[in-house]
DNA sequence: TTCCTATGATTGCGGACGCAAGGACTCTAG
DNA sequence: CTAGAGTCCTTGCGTCCGCAATCATAGGAA
């Protein structure tokens, strides 16, 4: 009795939960989907993705994990399985030596354009399936304002 | 080189890339603070939440593992682990032998309401320094429409 | 009854990934 | 130069979790 404090569902809290459900079901389908028809987990495909988009094709391994929100080592791992397959390699930097570029090999170019051609056809799918235009960007706004970085830098208190 | 075929983003691959980046942000910080905290991971806390919403506080393993979106095998450890820690014990279902009820028990009650109550802060916290109320709502919709079930018989071939 | 298929659950195996510790290097201060 | 602090990366260890195989049970068909 007297439970009136009420833990129900707050907007946000139920919200969270449907972002938890809504990720882990396109996430399931499409990696499963990634893995079996090019060898790729999502985190690679975003890996190459990022290396494509940039300049040079390099990126410094921090630069990479803050992209795709992985941590150190999860980018060493992932690179690790990246270079043996041919896709990436090791560049130095001579300014720095303790910086380690991931560089996109033109094999990792290639694969990234032939996984390209399915996976964005799924994904598309998976969202036409459910949802118009419209609604795809309004929820592409919304999700990257939940997943920018922090806005005031520091927050408030400190 | 004709690489006209531009691979560039369609509106739905970039709210897709969009949405990795949100969940893992979210995740792992609410994750972090909730084992930290209370010893528990989000899914265990989805878990006791489920349970706790149920008829009875029971679910079937089955049905379980298909509201928080995990394989059987997950559930099985996960609930091994809730089970040991005393906060949900097994049931029999005496029309049918082959299921297992997973069962919230008076513990796993207190251990949830427990954690809710700085859970439930952290994530109104995460979303308010992000959205306005309608923005929350909104998302919540518009993921809700992402994560159902298949609409129609989902994929056709098979 | 016996057989066949479908369903619920568990287990072996392996992959992905975070944390904490450690090594290598850079920069600043003395 | 040496000392100390900060940054970049890697490695050891442990956890979470999916897939495939397996077992037990249920329900229908012969």
């Amino acid at each position: 009795m007297s439970t009136q404090g009420s833990l129900t569902e707050t907007a946000a809290v139920a919200t969270f939960a449907t972002l938890l459900r809504a990720h882990a079901t396109a996430t399931r389908k499409l990696n499963a989907l990634l893995l079996s028809e090019h060898g790729l987990t999502l985190s690679d495909y975003e890996v190459l993705l990022r290396l494509a988009h940039a300049p040079e094709r390099r990126l410094r391994r921090v630069d990479l994990a803050e992209q795709v929100v992985l941590s150190a080592s999860g980018i060493t791992r992932l690179l690790d399985g990246l270079e043996a397959a041919g896709y990436v390699e090791r560049g130095e930097c001579p300014s720095d030596r303790r910086v380690v570029y991931a560089v996109l090999t033109e094999a990792g170019r290639a694969k990234l354009r032939e996984a390209q051609r399915s996976h964005v056809a799924h994904v598309e799918a998976l969202f036409a399936e459910r949802l118009d235009d419209a609604e795809v960007a309004q929820l592409g706004e919304l999700l990257g304002k939940l997943g920018e970085g922090p806005p005031g830098a520091c927050v408030a208190d400190g």
